[in-house]
DNA sequence: TATGAATGAGCCTTCATTCAT
DNA sequence: TATGAATGAAGGCTCATTCAT
């Protein structure tokens, strides 16, 4: 009649634990916790929230079910995590780009182009931001993550801006967040909308040859609309 | 998640009865028709298909829940009903555009703008596709306008091309399904990633000066890669 | 994610179906709601609330499981149904009572006699009040019938005791609830507490002989207390 | 619901182990027992048996969940502990009495005040005992106490009487088990029935007033019940 | 045509308990 | 002695769908 609610054991908690016997405990706990996470982001991405199953992310994995609800609570923490997880591995494309070693035209290509093979490569986080998105938002209020994240990018990509700015070769009046929406549309949507897109206009979206024309699109797509001359 | 399509009263079917009292049925009945059809909109449009409820949509109508057997066979048919219209009234974005009348660079700009207010007028549209892509396309097969409208498209787009190329505006490597593709990337995910870019970068993505600004931004970014001269 | 609370059938509603067959359905409606509530009783009775399995009382009855959901919305539904039923039988002890045709003392010995009687006739109500007292109360609230029974009776017993006190018979400064609370802790007592007081006096106290002997006590126990000249 | 008794370490059992150390352990460990013990009584007392949770009690206390196990077996073993203490407790009613004191009506209003003050402030012990005749005495029986606790109140009610009777104050027909039974009733209904006869009679019955004005009219009930001339 | 009653299958979650260290 | 990890069994509840009238 009483709903209490229970708490969940930290992420890392059990690292106060000494010796070693509790660390090769510890270890074996986060190789289920682990565990349960890879198959969760796949179930979620592959059937969305609602779709997804409980039983069956169980099913997949070596532990028993009932960890589960040891580790993350309950369906709705497991995607939480699933999604704080996602946030948290989309920023090494921020992390894997080195853009002040290239010219800023150079750089910018090198940003889409890491910016699309991310998504391409990672069809889960695309599935499951999408899935994000048609529950409104509900948990990504509680991913930490994301406002670190979107400080990096937008001083990223302004000190990019202002440096080809300042040789003359970018226009001076792109806004930093406007040229991210506009470079992670064309590559989510690549990704996100693939069979609607692939059924209508009778195209194999995942074919090598079409992703790499599209990526080559995309990238000139961004290159014509920052240069003045391009 | 979806499985076999059964066999269902065709739309139009009941209409072979014959005489005035039929005919006021058929019209009670076409209403009921339409009526569950938007309440099912909104419902599979708000939780994706595995979150809609049958009962929810039926306690929303008029008629009682049998009703939505008795029109749509099964929760997927209804889903199926649903989808196909989606797809019937988005075609009236090219329906309402005549590009022949403006030159081609307006033209342009005009195309981006209808697609871009579509998309922001009809966010259930937005949502019903994102749904089908989570469920990898399961239903879009059975959507019989859709081959009609890649057609239509292709050629109003390809006409566009020509004609800015011929004189000289356009480049004239500008692949149309190219063109729709980032066309709708822009358009569709400025009303797709509402809330997980909006709570990212901390922005409101449907304030009216926001997407007057974006429309702008986006109609810039097309416009630049396929002029020649911006 | 969103919790919905349903509406549940209310009793009675469907009475304002007509027709013949409507009338043999409804009938059989309230045959299985009667049946699922008798069967309910039972269970949490001899369980209590949290020890009673929805399970159990399913495979009772002959309709499935899924009705109680369907005509109590929930187990805590159901236990309000089983504790509103339990309140409102109770009432017959005072209906049943005609104590204005019986001399004060005779009426008074009468009361003890069928409240007594009631609590060892019904050990269900007995136990599915202690429940509640388990339960710290949490659904008494809701028992629409108890207002009115806490004035039937205070009103029935003032009557009583002005009735004995105005002949001499009564002490004029017993309060109506102190009565009713004697009368009702010395006969629910016997059969709330059966199994302790039994073990520890080695008293088997559902044998009639008990039971007659204990009856004439907790009169006489309250005859002495309101009478001035036992 | 209670099933088969298992075999657990007596109390006690750990404190052959010798030395020092093992002292200081054992009593360390009498600390833990201790310490589950009171804290199983709040939860069993509040939620009943099947109501409580072993994991609420663990998480009260300040050892593991795992000790509950190594002392008490399981939650059944716990609960016998748990309803063994409480009959030991209720035994002070008996001890801290001197009736021998006092003249015989005295130590009858003595009596009652005793026993109904141990009641009120002892509500955990009421609701024990509630619980386990829920569960028709299940466990009672494993309690060693309750037969020298029978003889004692019996032996020393019959001297109260026998007293009472042979100075011609009391009735010499009273039965002490009768007696112990009126008492016990009246005092156990008031606590016992808290939350149900509050609501319906609209009284607040642990109002410091209330409480002392049952309090007399028990001690008055049974008075004139006993004494001859009241 | 229309509807309240009914349902089998399965979903998320919880429980007391034991294992490995 | 002590503890975090792990679990089988079951519990309350919901779902799309069909039946009887």
């Amino acid at each position: 009649m009483l709903k209490t609610v229970k708490s969940v054991p930290a992420i890392g908690a059990r690292s106060r634990s000494a010796g070693r016997a509790a660390t090769r405990q510890a270890a074996r706990a986060d190789g289920s916790r682990a565990n349960i996470l890879a198959m969760a982001t796949r179930e979620f991405s592959e059937k969305g929230f609602t779709g997804a199953r409980v039983d069956e992310i169980a099913e997949r994995i070596d532990t028993s079910k009932r960890m589960i609800y040891y580790y993350f609570g309950s369906k709705e923490g497991l995607y939480r995590a699933v999604l704080e997880q996602c946030y948290t591995q989309v920023r090494q494309i921020d992390t894997s780009l080195d853009l002040d070693r290239l010219a800023p035209a150079a750089a910018l290509r090198q940003l889409v182009y890491v910016t699309f093979d991310y998504h391409n490569k990672h069809p889960d986080f695309v599935r499951i931001v999408m899935n994000e998105n048609i529950n409104k938002g509900a948990q990504i209020g509680t991913v930490s993550s994301i406002k670190t994240r979107a400080k990096v990018i937008i001083s990223m990509l302004q000190k990019l801006i202002n440096r080809g700015a300042s040789t003359g070769v970018f226009r001076a009046d792109i806004d930093p967040v406007d040229l991210h929406m506009a470079i992670s549309a064309l590559c989510f949507y690549n990704v996100s909308n693939r069979y609607t897109f692939g059924r209508v206009f009778q195209r194999n979206m995942t074919a090598p040859g079409a992703l790499a024309s599209r990526r080559e699109t995309v990238a000139n797509i961004i290159e014509r609309w920052c240069c003045i001359k391009p």
